[in-house]
DNA sequence: GCCGTTTTCGGCCCGACTGTTTTCAGTCG
């Protein structure tokens, strides 16, 4: 039981007491539990052993009992009774947009509607038209979202995928010491979104590599199993692919592995490739030999080409820039000085302006533009005008207690539904560095939301737009925004548009960072850090990058602060 | 359901938008 689990647990109650109408603050203490769990340094199953569970914060006797069966049983009675009279399978519904637990328990208790697929049906048979507050539009919404949610379902963030993966390759590596392992395939192109897990093992014995795999603990079932393949199931359904390589054919088989498939159709393509092909997961040559390169290097080398990162490897132009010798010199980690968009305890987040500062530095930064929101987040905490200036007192003390860290006086500054800015021009002119984001008004169409943001843009306090289409990868679609428009103002005025490094994020994508980057739009990659632990964030961030082709002279944040300031 | 403890009960975040209405419910951040 992990504490994964038991947030998902306490998640699940809290939704399902929701679903049935339970008072508000009863379900916020399920909430508020849930993210102390979530926070928590320690083993929630330790803690449950030495029945300390009410030492977590806004645990108390109720909520430990059930965390205590859960973890001692596996099974929850308490969820179970919950569950008797609301189907889990009406958790799911929550996902779909403008489909809140009201409506969920009104679908439920007028048509009997209990899944995605049933509430699909339903829509389609315009038997919602009866429901109050059920109108047109709704349905539309609920057709589209259905399709948005399993497809959501099929692949899984980078945020849950890359840690799963880990979780696995070390397991394994356990079982197999002195083995190499790697993790391979969309997980180490660092592709948003993660169909299935696939591990690469380098070993002349595939037989005892397979049956090692088939014993892992997180592997509940294997679904195939070949000479030098097997599939298995993780726990929470996760598809793992495992194959098994010589030492000899290991370049080879890492090239393979990762993929994607339009990079290696290619790739094989080529005429130095004549005869070669992909026989399984290897790739053999015209005798039906494995090619034999012993790194990755190697092999391109045999195809006269310099080694492509695996983060460009999705045929979106690498083979011939590599064949050209102009393929791009890739942003870096080592290339950022500052991070724009750090929140701390003045908003939401959940630390001191100092220790953010600290870690920053820690984490070899010389300086951070801290990035409270501004009045109308007003469920954020945003700053008043008092408190602006109240702020800046704070950054002041903190500046001079700093060596060689620069803390810059910034705000997040709300967008409003009319398309004006949060604060005024006064105001606005005292700020070092401006980040304007789109936090209401997700529904608007695209005409309006575009013209609040490129009014935004226009802004000439404004210095950048932050997390620009609004996306979240686990439950939100982009907004309905113009984005040709948006990057072409963007390159126009200088402003810059974010990569926002929030695993949940990565907004702008790839594919926008690239455009943006192309169009002469500045880009600015930074974590929206909202505790110490998020600005480990901008290797997510510095990914996208990548995959958008980006360089350091494209992002604003690899300048130091006297560059940045102009 | 948790917490504080000068309170063992009464606080605990609310303002605005959207789509549904015909004066407002439900969702969202």
């Amino acid at each position: 039981m992990t504490n994964d689990d038991v947030v998902r647990f306490l998640e699940a109650i809290a939704n399902t007491l929701e679903i049935k109408g339970e008072r508000p603050y009863r379900i916020r203490a399920y909430r508020e539990a849930a993210r102390q769990v979530d926070a928590l340094e320690e083993d929630v199953a330790a803690l449950a052993a030495e029945r300390r569970l009410t030492t977590i914060p806004r645990v108390g006797a109720s909520l430990a009992a059930r965390m205590q069966e859960l973890i001692d049983t596996g099974k929850s009675s308490f969820l179970s009774d919950l569950q008797r009279d609301t189907p889990a399978t009406l958790l799911d519904l929550l996902e779909l947009p403008g489909f809140g637990p009201r409506r969920v328990a009104a679908v439920h208790r007028e048509l009997g509607v209990t899944t995605l697929n049933e509430l699909a049906e339903a829509a389609a048979a315009g038997r919602l038209r009866g429901l109050r507050a059920i109108g047109p539009r709704l349905e539309q919404s609920i057709m589209r979202g259905v399709e948005v949610v399993k497809e959501r379902r099929r692949r899984m963030p980078l945020l849950f995928a890359r840690p799963l993966a880990e979780v696995l390759r070390a397991e394994l590596a356990a079982a197999l010491p002195g083995r190499p392992i790697a993790v391979v395939g969309s997980v180490r192109r660092m592709a948003e979104r993660v169909g299935d897990i696939d591990l690469l093992v380098g070993a002349p014995d595939a037989a005892t590599v397979l049956d090692a795999f088939a014993a892992l603990s997180d592997i509940t079932a294997l679904d195939e199993r070949g000479a030098t393949t097997a599939v298995g199931a993780t726990r929470n359904g996760t598809s793992c692919h495992v194959v098994v390589a010589s030492p000899s054919s290991w370049g080879a088989a890492l090239v393979a592995t990762t993929g994607s498939h339009a990079h290696l159709r290619r790739l094989l393509a080529l005429p130095r490739a004549a005869g070669w092909h992909l026989d399984g997961d290897i790739i053999v040559d015209e005798r039906g030999q494995p090619v034999a390169a012993p790194t990755e290097a190697a092999f391109y080398r045999l195809l006269g080409l310099p080694e492509i990162p695996p983060v460009l490897r999705e045929d979106r132009g690498e083979i011939e820039a590599a064949l050209s010798g102009t393929l791009p010199d890739l942003i870096s980690i080592a290339d950022i000085h500052g991070d724009l968009h750090v929140h701390s305890r003045w908003s939401d987040g959940r630390h001191s302006i100092a220790a953010m500062a600290r870690a920053a530095q820690q984490r070899g930064l010389s300086y951070m533009v801290l990035a409270d929101h501004s009045r109308s987040s007003v469920i954020a905490g945003g700053l008043s005008v008092a408190e602006v200036a109240a702020q800046r007192e704070e950054i002041a003390a903190v500046n001079a207690e700093l060596d060689g860290f620069r803390v810059l006086a910034g705000i997040e500054l709300d967008i409003k539904p009319d398309g004006s800015l949060d604060y005024d021009d006064e105001l606005l002119a005292t700020f070092d560095f401006v980040t304007a984001s789109v936090h209401s008004g997700f529904g608007q169409r695209a005409e309006r939301i575009t013209d609040r943001v490129l009014a935004a843009i226009r802004s000439p306090h404004v210095d950048a737009i932050g997390h620009p289409t609004g996306r979240l990868l686990s439950r939100r679609e982009p907004l309905a925004l113009d984005m040709d428009a948006v990057i072409e103002a963007a390159a126009e005025t200088g402003t810059a548009l974010e990569i926002n490094a929030n695993p949940d994020r990565l907004d702008l994508n790839d594919e926008y960072a690239r455009q943006a980057a192309e169009a002469g739009a500045p880009l600015a990659i930074n974590t929206d850090a909202h505790a110490l632990e998020h600005l480990a964030f901008l290797e997510y961030g510095i990914a996208t990058a990548q995959r958008g082709w980006v360089r350091p002279q494209d992002v604003l944040n690899t300048r130091l602060p006297e560059a940045l300031l102009l």
